[in-house]
DNA sequence: CGCAGGCGTTCACGGGTCGGAAACAACCGG
DNA sequence: CCGGTTGTTTCCGACCCGTGAACGCCTGCG
């Protein structure tokens, strides 16, 4: 998760956004304008001008509260950690990508096209492939409590499990399974 | 729970006895100092003189983050002991600074290239002996309930373990690691 | 109605890469 | 001298990812 740095007062607006959706950001305070008001542990401010050292330390410290908030939103980071709801997996590099594209329109029907141009930038394999990956995805993503659901020659779309929990056994990957 | 004024780098040593006690503490950093590292949600710092009010602010957020994290954030001191819920282990040198660097950023991805540097300062030995310390360093840390998660391709990554005693034997196996 | 084909799901497998773990040797301080 | 720490080598198993193929469901056409 990035954090996002926000001039102040400058751009209030654009951090009420942020607030809202719950991005970690850091105010950048003009000189002489007091803090606004805080409670948000996702929140921080230095004034400028500062250090390179001070706004690093500021921005590390906001980083790791930002790991043990407990997002409710998916948010994948850059590392292919997708967290939700105090959850989270590790996603190989191809179904990183592939995830990106589904969570960029959450509940909403993303083409299999979109889907293999997201997995393979650089052109797609065989045609097979990216239905191999969603079935891979579907077992990781289910111990997050999401599902990849079809629609039928329209795409896949990505949505919320609302029941109980999935025990690790249930999904373990037959390939480690078969090993006999 | 109070915030404690601590100045820095002066009061050093008040500073290690209550991040040791885990007590929330906010450094008053003297003029041209970098802020110690971090990695500690229960510390903030802020460059004195300062006005009134920023000082306020900051010592309102570390409350409220005291008031959310109290259940026992880790805490590594310079001693190389590991103090967590009320257990500890003691770490010999180099898994005492990987530790360091994996507590920095905890709950986040940290790369093996970070941790090599965090662990051999002065340079890196061979490429297994990153593998093998962080071998030994899970059997150590099993003991204080933390986990050292493997991100493949990625780096490492350290967080709480949820449930009841571990046992040092029961170093498990990465697929069943992944909690239900 | 019945069936062929499209479409999606799932399994099996192999090659390549990476991390885990044991065994061993060197070293250091008490 | 001994136990704990550190580094290396080496082998094994796990994981990633593409391919081929079998199967099932739905649709549309004859």
């Amino acid at each position: 998760m990035d954090v996002v740095l926000v001039r102040w007062p400058a751009e209030r607006q654009r951090r009420e956004r942020l607030r809202a959706a719950g991005d970690p950001r850091l105010l950048l305070l003009e000189p002489g304008v007091a803090p606004p008001d805080g409670g948000d542990v996702l929140e921080d401010w230095i004034r400028i001008p500062a250090d390179e050292a001070d706004l690093l330390d500021r921005l590390a410290g906001l980083e790791a509260r930002a790991a043990t908030t407990l997002p409710v939103a998916p948010v994948l980071d850059d590392d292919g950690v997708l967290r939700v709801g105090g959850r989270w997996v590790s996603l190989p590099p191809v179904e990183a990508r592939i995830t990106g594209a589904l969570l960029g329109r959450l509940g909403l029907v993303v083409s299999r096209d979109v889907l293999g141009r997201a997995g393979w930038p650089e052109g797609a394999p065989g045609r097979n492939a990216l239905d191999v990956h969603v079935l891979r995805l579907r077992r990781r993503l289910s111990e997050v409590r999401l599902a990849i659901r079809t629609v039928r020659s329209r795409g896949y779309l990505l949505e919320h499990v609302p029941g109980a929990s999935v025990t690790s056994a249930s999904v373990r990957r037959q390939e480690d399974v078969q090993q006999a």
